[in-house]
DNA sequence: GTCTATAACCCGATAGAC
DNA sequence: GTCTATCGGGTTATAGAC
């Protein structure tokens, strides 16, 4: 593995660990095992070196979530699956945490990769539900683009909740609630269809 | 206002604008006019200082919550009522940025009003969710533990989402979708009940 | 209790040898 | 391309006059 590359890996991992502004080039130094000078050589500076860790980092989380969310099979399965998947918890989002560094939030060219990578999920999310209500799974009176976001939330709210507790269990627990939730107005849904034959 | 709380009026402040690592002495001395002599007459160190401004912080919102949700009414208005407040969305949560506030999260003094607020409002909420149950508003198979963290969450990752989108369009989505989930399966529910009698 | 002065250290960045 | 040496400035904290 090249200096270059090293440099993206070592300061992604602290950026997932630290954020931005409390990552310092001689963590990324001592971590990469890459002198001073060679990082000024591979980036202009700090900011440069994060916005390659950064978009690593999102590059990083989105193909496993459009796989999962656009390959066939039962919409409702899909957004189960997707309120089910592993996380390390007590580490939070690497693309989530980002929005609480007031460098990141306050820089729109750093900010662009954490927009879109939401962007990207939330309209994958949105296709997905709008196949449940056109298969009838889900009431046509539930908006998509709400129950998109309520579903990204409640993920990146699971960790917070997690890290304020120092116990992943409240992340299982929201997530948890909203797949009943979700299931209990299938269900509804589904008694309708069977009421109106 | 002497000294003492000029500087946790600052401090809270700026911990709610940048947090905790990225808050220094100097904008505190800046903001609060107050010497920087001054600050370690009265706090041990910049540590103790955001310690009473979290608490301060962590003040500031309980009662008001604490309030909405303990008041009489309908459970579940009550809980549309959490679910419809108005924040400053762009601004982030007081208390939950901290979290992501690596030198916060790994310092269990620091974390321990953060994690005491939450403990509380997640308290409060599954009363209000067990007394909308034991009305027949919501269906006994809804968890109130899960339902109380996946309200909590909600707001906590709206905000997330506001600020990667830097547009309070997807917190309120996200808080819609959950009222409007919450309505469809009390719906569900009164259905049930009528097809019962 | 409040102030100014200053210490000791770390930050992000640069210079220049090899 | 990589290294060591160093800069100017900011950080948290202390000393000590008033």
């Amino acid at each position: 593995m090249d200096s270059r590359e090293r440099l993206i890996q070592a300061t992604s991992d602290l950026m997932w660990e630290r954020g931005y502004a409390a990552t310092s080039p001689r963590e990324i130094r001592e971590r990469s095992g890459v002198g001073q000078g060679s990082m000024y050589h591979h980036f202009a500076g700090k900011r440069e070196l994060a916005l390659a860790a950064l978009e690593r980092n999102c590059a990083d989380l989105l193909p496993a979530t459009e796989a999962l969310l656009t390959e066939s099979g039962d919409p409702l399965d899909k957004l189960e699956g997707y309120l089910s998947r592993q996380h390390q918890v007590l580490k939070g989002c690497k693309v989530g945490r980002m929005t609480q560094d007031p460098l990141v939030a306050s820089d729109p060219t750093l900010l662009a990769p954490v927009r879109d990578a939401f962007a990207t999920i939330h309209d994958r999310l949105a296709v997905v539900i709008t196949e449940a209500i056109a298969l009838g799974e889900l009431s046509a009176d539930l908006n998509p683009d709400e129950l998109a976001s309520m579903i990204t939330a409640t993920i990146q709210g699971g960790y917070v909740l997690a890290i304020a507790a120092q116990d992943p269990r409240p992340f299982d627990e929201a997530r948890a609630g909203a797949r009943h939730l979700l299931r209990a107005v299938a269900l509804g849904a589904a008694q309708d269809r069977k009421e109106q034959k």
